[in-house]
DNA sequence: TTGAAAGCGTTACCAA
DNA sequence: TTGGTAACGCTTTCAA
């Protein structure tokens, strides 16, 4: 039923392996033999067996990315450009979610020979010694957000979290506020959280009275979602701790976090300003619109692409960390009290 | 490096036949050669290539996922559940998205012999004969929110999109509405939006006297996020006609909807009740929170695999209908004007 | 209960 | 420029 390259070649009245080389571009090759396989190639509607050239070239062409969370439409807008800058050199991108089996991942990703993968997903969902035993296996690997990681053996991309928080807190500072909170969603001994590290840091540095007692963290399992942001708010407001400004782990959180505010009467920004990260096209449509620090999600997932594909192709591994632009909405102003 | 089938056969001291028995489960192996070959097994740290177990049985174990918007948390919500329910079966299952290229994810399913694909894009997006042509590659199709479909070919699972809207349009008249809008998103001739049929029969049912002039329809490119709701209540807001009640296509269209009726003082739902479908998580925590057609999202996801699953393995198409269910919030209330 | 060997659809090397 | 053919790692008869 299905035509395969010996079909081709029969009709074409040539060998197999010159199919090969018709199809494969190699330049060896007489025209009008070109067109005779191309004309056997559309008459049969033959496409070459990818499993079975994979068999050979031991290449899939196949990228694999491991999401931490398809629900926030951040990493949405990411993997949609590194899709694309996948398509244009060929390979096949699909994405991993389900966190419930990650190491049975990583066993697929080998088993199936995949090309690359593009693990973004927090270190402490999975063991980070898989990442090295992907390698190691043939499988070349990108990691995001991992401070630890083995510059040697995988690529990395991160966000820079740590100026970011920085200039957030600079932000704030400057319109006046001093009691500033931190909603993390994770742990503050997580190491790779270059956020709170960031916020513990200005916090000390601009000598700000409230300490570390505004910065409300979480207990496994970790959630960054928008109840994440509602919980986090309403466990800040429980401390009866005073603030005027509240920074949150991402924009998701922000709008959780505003919803908590809401409900008590508490208006942003004229009793609190709240700040997100990541720059999500809702935050812009949000009431009051989100000031956040913003990534370029279509640099970062390009950027990303590219990483991978030169650790694929040249096996070198690369690091890259990205830059967040302080975008101002209505969700902050001036402290009032 | 890596170790072969053969490697595992040497130090075993067994055929490569013997060892292929013992790992796919074969009931003809006497234990102790079992025992052996599991030892030699763990020795080398072996596992059995996918690819080249591809070659031979036909079967990748794989299914791919076409999904029309990673975006809307409702598609990450359906998903999960769907990737739970084939990882128990075994199968692998990658989301591919990024519409820019349905057609070349169409040909990849073939050339990578995917055992299945959920088709969860909406039919405009790609030709229908698409997936006719995927069945007969042997690629197994399930489509979703496809009326046209051939079910005898492909199969196939629907929100009943049509009895929810009549539920909604029921709950709403029950309140004392009698001007309620429709934002759609996509365009009003499209056959397969069956809320827009539903709105539509319910207006000449119940004899509203608004007709479809509150019926706000999208030209090509559709949308149907966040964006979206805003752009279209801004649209039916500009026509000027009067209305106390407005359904939106999904609920992320409605907190957008309901964003751009703040912005102009309008209440929710004091001046105007709002609704959406889908019953996504978000809703809940907005302000206020959202009444909506709520659909089970993790029955649809296991039921969507069990359909692909059955196709696969048993070649049979099936087709299932899923009811909505109405989940009251703030977001409607009585007419009071 | 085990093994030998054919076959799956390619690629790539080497020879013609 | 082309073709013959071994090889890739596995499954699966068919014999032993």
């Amino acid at each position: 039923m299905k035509a395969t390259r010996t079909d081709v070649a029969r009709l074409a009245g040539v060998s197999t392996a010159t199919v090969s080389n018709v199809l494969n571009g190699s330049n060896k090759v007489k025209e009008a033999t070109v067109r005779r396989v191309m004309e056997a190639v559309q008459q049969l509607d033959y496409r070459p067996d990818m499993i079975a050239r994979s068999m050979t070239t031991k290449r899939t062409m196949q990228i694999g990315i491991v999401l931490e969370d398809v629900i926030n439409p951040y990493y949405g807008e990411v993997m949609r450009e590194f899709e694309l800058a996948a398509n244009e050199k060929n390979y096949f991108v699909n994405i991993c979610t389900g966190l419930h089996k990650l190491d049975s991942y990583f066993d697929n990703f080998i088993t199936r020979h995949m090309d690359g993968v593009f693990v973004a997903a927090l270190p402490y969902k999975f063991q980070e010694d898989k990442l090295y035993y992907l390698v190691e296996r043939g499988v070349k690997v990108l990691t995001s957000g991992n401070v630890n990681a083995d510059f040697r053996r995988v690529s990395s991309i991160e966000n820079d979290y740590l100026t970011a928080m920085q200039d957030a807190m600079s932000y704030l500072v400057s319109l006046g506020h001093e009691e500033i909170a931190y909603l993390s969603g994770l742990g503050r001994d997580l190491p790779y959280d270059l956020r709170c590290t960031g916020y513990l840091d200005m916090v000390r540095e601009l000598g700000l009275s409230c300490g570390d007692s505004l910065l409300i963290d979480s207990a496994y399992p970790y959630s960054t979602d928008f109840a994440a942001g509602h919980a986090c708010a309403v466990r800040l407001l429980e401390t009866g701790k005073p603030f005027t400004a509240m920074i949150c782990g991402n924009d998701l959180m922000a709008m959780g976090a505003m919803k908590a505010l809401l409900e008590r009467g508490i208006r942003v920004p004229e009793d609190v300003s709240v700040m997100g990260f990541d720059g999500i096209a809702m935050g812009q449509f949000w009431s009051p619109s989100l000031t956040t620090m913003s990534v370029d999600k279509a640099t970062f997932g390009r950027r990303a692409f590219e990483l991978l594909y030169s650790n694929i192709v040249n096996d070198t591994t690369g690091y890259y960390k990205n830059k967040l632009t302080l975008v101002k909405g209505q969700s902050t102003g001036p402290r009032t009290r």
